[in-house]
DNA sequence: GGCATATAGTTGTTTATACAACTATCCAAA
DNA sequence: TTTGGATAGTTGTATAAACAACTATATGCC
């Protein structure tokens, strides 16, 4: 039996993801505020190079769900602002691994501090179980779709 | 106290929207598959001028949380494919009323068959009372950052 | 009536996404 | 050892988003 318990204005708004839309548009004005030139999508590359640098444009496509050519371009543009640089890798010349330069790793810090306070002004008077649930949710339906 | 309860790779999740994105993904595909030459952004235009038209490209902005530049552009687009019509408003030579075509008004049953069969498939497996908290959860996250 | 201000929409520019087509390199099987 | 298929990355093209600057029209106040 089809799940289909939405009225049509809700239907709406999950498609097209209105609350992160909406998270998203926050963490860039903070950024901006910050004086931090990075957007939201470059960002979410240096997230994942914070995590672990060195890796491939391949992984990046992977850790972030988008298309390699969306990866190639975002990597020019962080090399452009010298955030970061690829690496031939000795092993497999196809690959380029991609590092952070110093000043890269400089702003890792303040970033994630304004992306972890985005995220507490989104969620200010959400009971932390039903936040709970919601992340649940999401999951289920990125893992149903993917 | 801040609701500080996202482990890292979850808060990635929330703020990159990863499951809106699987799904407007899946409804791009769909729409492809069954010949319909619109993309996700014409159809969220498009699905409130099938619940009114006639209405103002500003109240466009507001439905779709869109700018002007944005909306301007869809119309644009919309008016090439002969989707919508601009009218000029009588009362106020600002305004464009934009009109549904013919054939943008044959398009709706389809268009909308999929977008709910898109959400069924992203919420199979999800009990019902789940999904409410979570739209609920959505809903306020939006409140809390417009 | 005339002017300041607000509102509706457009245009220019930069960044990003999706898809298709392409090059370079690697690997495995004949 | 060659060759065919897979993988990594790039380039071209169309669509879209965000921001700033702009034009045209309307409105309200003197």
């Amino acid at each position: 039996m089809p799940n289909n318990q939405f009225k049509k204005g809700e239907l709406y708004s999950f498609i097209t993801g209105k609350a992160s839309t909406a998270i998203a548009r926050r963490l860039q004005k903070k950024f901006n505020a910050a004086g931090l030139h990075i957007t939201i999508e470059q960002w979410s590359v240096l997230y994942h190079l914070w995590k672990q640098e060195g890796i491939s444009q391949q992984e990046l496509c992977n850790a972030t769900f988008r298309d390699k050519p969306s990866i190639t371009r975002l990597v020019d543009n962080l090399e452009k602002l010298n955030l970061v640089k690829r690496v031939a890798s000795d092993n497999d010349r196809r690959i380029n691994l991609i590092y952070l330069t110093r000043q890269a790793q400089k702003l890792q810090e303040e970033a994630m501090t304004l992306a972890e306070e985005t995220l507490n002004e989104a969620l200010e008077t959400v009971p932390p179980d039903k936040v709970d649930v919601c992340k649940e949710v999401l999951q289920i339906v990125y893992d149903n779709l993917k």
